[in-house]
DNA sequence: CTTTTAATGTAATATCGTAACAGTTTAACT
DNA sequence: AGTTAAACTGTTACGATATTACATTAAAAG
């Protein structure tokens, strides 16, 4: 029997509202480093903002290039930094296949984390489903692999654009 | 009912025959380059034979320092390049999780490629489970997304580094 | 044997990511 | 408050990964 529970796909519409996105995200991730006592410093939730603010893919430079605070340029590093502290947190995902991040879309509900990337509009969305999580789960140990760690993209076309041609 | 054909996956015991594998592989790339008339150049059996000689993922940079042919250092294009090749052919894949390289353990037969990473002794093995890239089909369909292409790599602990401790 | 296509050689450079270490801020504890 | 420990920042330098561009040579097709 077929597991027919809803997926919870998260894949942004054309003209969905950013700012609502970002606000969101930067709320949480204050509560969560209330909760954690740890410190959301200025450099964090700067590059939270940026990565959050686009639902294409950054890689770390463009993030760093958005960083000119001062009209000072930022050394790599900083970057580099602030992303590791939010990916720690959940709040940030590392895509390997483009060596790029974005915000995460489904902040504190310990989800799967699997992507689909749209080689059209460069969109990513999260598809964070469990049968595929315990499918790989399940086919890893019956071949005598214990997992830690899923990564999952999955390259393609976004129902977008897909009608529209 | 639950799907209980016997899984594809392909780990490297620690005692097999490497020379065997190599042999093997250069084999099937003569014979994959014949039928597509394709050139199997010197630089392309070096670099698979190259990689075949290790279940451990090989770095661009790694390979390229086994390349010295003439004691001539080569420059990393010349890499890249015969890489690319292999891996178009399927004879190689690429870990994006490690910027890294890998020869193929089912040439030919058309498989799924799934990568079980074992982050102790850093052997790579392939899963390849029709499960798994069916689930991942049928759930990235369902959400509206149309693939192209997996990449699944899963980062644990094989079944020889669990059983020494 | 010439045309065209594919592969190579070579240099330069782009892109991505980290190490090391001194200095500063923050939190925690007398 | 004053002291200490931990975390964060600034800065420099460097390491690792990957590509562009273009001239040359080799191979296949006609």
């Amino acid at each position: 029997m077929e597991d027919m529970e809803a997926l919870p796909v998260r894949f942004p519409s054309r003209q969905h509202n950013h700012s609502s996105c970002v606000n969101k995200l930067l709320g949480d991730a204050e509560e969560e480093c209330r909760r954690q006592k740890l410190r959301f410093t200025e450099h964090r939730r700067k590059v939270l903002e940026i990565i959050a603010s686009s639902h294409k893919p950054l890689g770390a430079y463009d993030i760093l290039e958005q960083m000119n605070f001062s009209g000072r340029r930022q050394a790599p590093v900083v970057a580099y930094r602030a992303l590791d502290f939010l990916i720690n947190l959940g709040l940030v995902h590392r895509l390997n296949s483009l060596n790029a991040f974005v915000a995460c879309m489904a902040v504190g509900e310990d989800h799967a984390a699997q992507f689909l990337i749209c080689r059209q509009c460069k969109n990513v969305g999260e598809l964070n489903s469990n049968r595929v999580s315990e499918r790989i789960e399940k086919d890893a140990v019956e071949a005598g692999f214990q997992v830690d760690q899923q990564l999952v993209e999955i390259i393609g076309i976004c129902c977008e654009c897909a009608e529209s041609g």
